[in-house]
DNA sequence: CTGAAAGCGCTTACAG
DNA sequence: CTGAAAGCGCTTACAG
């Protein structure tokens, strides 16, 4: 059998109140008791049990990162930080795809919540805010790469708005004038702010765009491909695309490589996130960095912050971090 | 404050012996009784805390996950299917990225230990046996696309071996006869066995194989280019290239474009996972498949039913499933 | 069919 | 500085 407190407390003749004690460095011991008692757990190799500690000290030491799915390059990048993060603040992380479903989000929570997690970190998007909304007053949350409106809680995401612009100013200034764009489905917050973002820019170099050079897709590389297809058949061609995510810059690759586009030569590609696929296309794809591993680490803190402070109701936070242009070979002067 | 199971037996006006049986549909409850209690829980919005249950009952019902990087779409992919069928069964999956270096597979496991989780999944490797052997005598644990050999747990790896020899069959097919490797360290079984069954099947075909046409890499993308940069600029260049995984496969990549060597015009190229990126590479990948959906589900089973067995000491099974073929256009005749 | 009581392995006032 | 005791929210024999 394990050893539990009371075999400690036996071993080393003092009361468990006293191992306690010692374990979580409370109250006042007499140092030679201390080292006594720490012998003996050395010795009977004692782990205290977290589950017993939880029931009355409160705190599980997990957390709960929800996305949408874990295998997805940017998710797996998003919750290696966070795993780091939380592994070196003393934190478990549970890991759970939601696939974007309200079923599968709020049974998810639910369990989280059974499970007593000390938080929830949120990277998912979910039109029912309900029951996000409800979580927030109970529980402590974060989100992650995602705006969610109308929600108290601690945001760490990137500068969309900004990486939008960005893209459009790295491809004017390469000198195109014929632009594209391939995004996600605008009701995330995220791909309304990047395409706002290119849109202003070309706006401000005096570029009218049109609203049929822009196509919605869903997450799925396949749905890139098909878009973007539809896209390279209309009757003007641009020179420029902008991919809201490199999952969608590599549907384009192959629309691209159907239609015999050649890219960069042709067509300028420019996506966003900067995830390992961008690394791995050919040409390279330039890529609007998100600092994942920077939102992961910060997003981790302010949870872990909060929790300390224990009040559920301090100020939340919005960070905002700026994207980075990481030039590759998918753009070039036109 | 939320409802205990105090609160529903004292509404319900009858024992907390009895919720907790119809909790758990165990014992024998009066119907009448039975809907009583359930119709007080549903009103208190009770939910039974896992972590009381788990200090009593003795299952936590959640199992860890040991994975050399959860970023690494290999294991994403993996971690993705054992999550869903562990969600599925009930269990909730705590990651671990240990960076396969023992100091963090032992911190892990420690932790896991400390939070009582019903069961580990290995998918990371250790030279260090030790630690799994001393495991696998005090928790459940199975191991997911590794071998780990002399350690008495369940299985569940991919023929590698009959992988090796199915990417050199297709070589052949092609008429190759200038073949090279770019392979893990030799120290993972599986890296040994693909090389082993690749060998092998030329040497059936009676094709001679020399030694300095295999190069070790680390796991990284880059050292894959390094290693295959050497393999380009030597005497004899060969026409086939069988990289252990899709990542090496994607430094080769790298390094034959530096080098204007054409995929697959120049160089027939098979990779190994087939992974996301065996689909993102231009020209996509030929890649021996790991049907990684099957092996996160089956590990999920073997090990989930020796938890409900109860007995540590069940026989283990050792699954090899075989792999796939999926043609793409990294190969070419010759 | 139902409930009183002990126990899981800790933490935390409280008293000394 | 140290310990007795209550309590966290359940489950499980056991008795009735």
């Amino acid at each position: 059998m394990k050893a539990t407190i009371y075999d400690v407390a036996k071993e080393a003749g003092v009361s468990i109140a006293t191992v306690s004690k010692v374990i979580n460095g409370k109250g006042k011991i007499s140092e030679k008791r201390r080292k006594e008692v720490l012998k003996i757990m050395e010795r009977l190799q004692y782990q205290p049990s977290m589950i017993a500690s939880a029931l009355t000290g409160k705190k599980t030491y997990s957390i709960g990162l929800l996305v949408p799915d874990i295998s997805n390059p940017f998710f797996s990048e998003i919750a290696r930080s966070v795993e780091d993060q939380g592994h070196q603040l003393g934190y478990s992380l549970i890991i759970c795809s939601t696939d974007n479903k309200d079923e599968r989000i709020e049974k998810y929570i639910a369990l989280l919540k059974q499970k007593k997690v000390d938080g929830i970190i949120i990277g998912t998007g979910s039109d029912q805010l309900d029951v996000l909304n409800s979580l927030s007053g109970t529980m402590p949350i974060a989100a992650i790469g995602r705006e969610v409106p109308d929600v108290d809680m601690h945001t760490v995401v990137v500068d969309d708005y900004e990486g939008g612009r960005m893209a459009a100013r790295h491809l004017l200034e390469l000198g195109h004038t014929q632009f594209a764009v391939l995004s996600e489905s605008l009701k995330l917050i995220s791909s309304r702010e990047r395409l706002r973002g290119f849109s202003q820019m070309l706006m401000e170099a005096g570029i009218e765009w049109s609203e049929s050079m822009l196509k919605i897709c869903d997450y799925r590389v396949e749905d890139g491909k098909r878009q973007a297809l539809e896209l390279f058949r209309q009757d003007s061609v641009p020179t420029a695309l902008f991919c809201c995510n490199d999952m969608l810059a590599v549907g384009a690759y192959q629309a691209a490589k159907q239609e015999g586009i050649r890219i960069p030569s042709d067509l300028s590609v420019v996506s966003f996130d900067n995830t390992i696929l961008a690394t791995v296309t050919d040409p390279p794809l330039t890529s609007i960095a998100q600092p994942m591993e920077h939102m992961g680490k910060l997003c981790v803190d302010l949870l872990v912050d909060q929790l300390k402070i224990g009040n559920v109701a301090v100020m939340k936070q919005r960070v905002v971090l700026r994207p980075e242009l990481v030039e590759r070979h998918s753009t070039a002067p036109l």
